[in-house]
DNA sequence: CTAGATGCAAAGAGTTTGCAGGCGC
DNA sequence: GCGCCTGCAAACTCTTTGCATCTAG
């Protein structure tokens, strides 16, 4: 599984003459293992923690690569940060945001997807992509807050 | 109507303590009569362009003010930047947004509150706010794209 | 070898804040 | 007159870029 999304790059690097370094591989390395939503500084943080000397602007650089072949999506939320989400391997969804520990929960809703149909179609609109953020308490923090 | 929120905003700026000044109620003034979505920069620069002499500092904090006694509301599009729409009077919905021609067109659909509604329940979710937003070409641009 | 990659530092772009001088109340 | 408000400029935060140096191929 990991093997073919590390195929997926150097493939995608090759066909377009860039190179193949040892930083690439480490931040995809890196990003792969990560769970949820990381922004570059985070990545960035990680890496040089575990000891790997990595530049900031060499994993936003390479983030963007990443992007640029399917493997990660950039996704905004309200904080203005740009944060990278898994995208191989992962069906579609949206997200639920709890305001309180920060957890993110992925979604997808078929009745969702209809809505969303019925609007591209009655606005003629052609969608290129979309995101559906609920921000509120999840269930565990519910209970927290009732105490 | 556009009465009703200068009352609003008078009586939250007075039950807090605050004063009412020039800058504030010409800012606000000029928040209602614009349409969508507007940001700090562009509010500033609407208000200077006609001699209004507003510091963008006064425009950022009123807004603030404004969206604090529920006027506005913020929100963020992929680009990162603060935009302010308005709430008072309008139907709660989402945001269709041209990637061309950068046109907001607002829509809501009962099929996807519905949907909504059933993914809160399925998590035990409690919403606080949403954001349903899809990026594309609206109908115009698709035309002068296809030339 | 040589074009592309890296890392630093600096430039951008937007938001937020500190503070001296102004002004509601 | 007191204390909040304003406007400027500067500080911040995060993203993006220029450039000398390094390195994969």
């Amino acid at each position: 599984m990991g093997k073919n999304e590390k195929e997926i790059f150097r493939d995608f690097i090759r066909s377009t003459g860039f190179r193949e370094t040892a930083q690439r591989n480490m931040i995809l390395d890196r990003f792969l293992k990560t769970e949820g939503h990381v922004s570059v500084a985070d990545l960035h943080r990680i890496l040089n923690r575990r000891g790997r000397k990595v530049g900031y602007a060499t994993v936003h650089r390479t983030m963007k690569l990443i992007a640029e072949c399917d493997l990660a999506r950039e996704v905004m939320f309200d904080d203005g940060v740009v944060r990278f989400e898994h995208v191989y391997g992962h069906k579609h969804h949206h997200h639920l945001f709890c305001t309180r520990c920060k957890k993110v929960i992925e979604f997808s809703s078929k009745t969702i997807d209809e809505g969303e149909k019925a609007i591209l179609k009655r606005y003629g609109f052609k969608m290129e992509s979309h995101r559906y953020e609920i921000f509120g308490l999840c269930k565990n923090c519910q209970k927290i807050m009732e105490r």
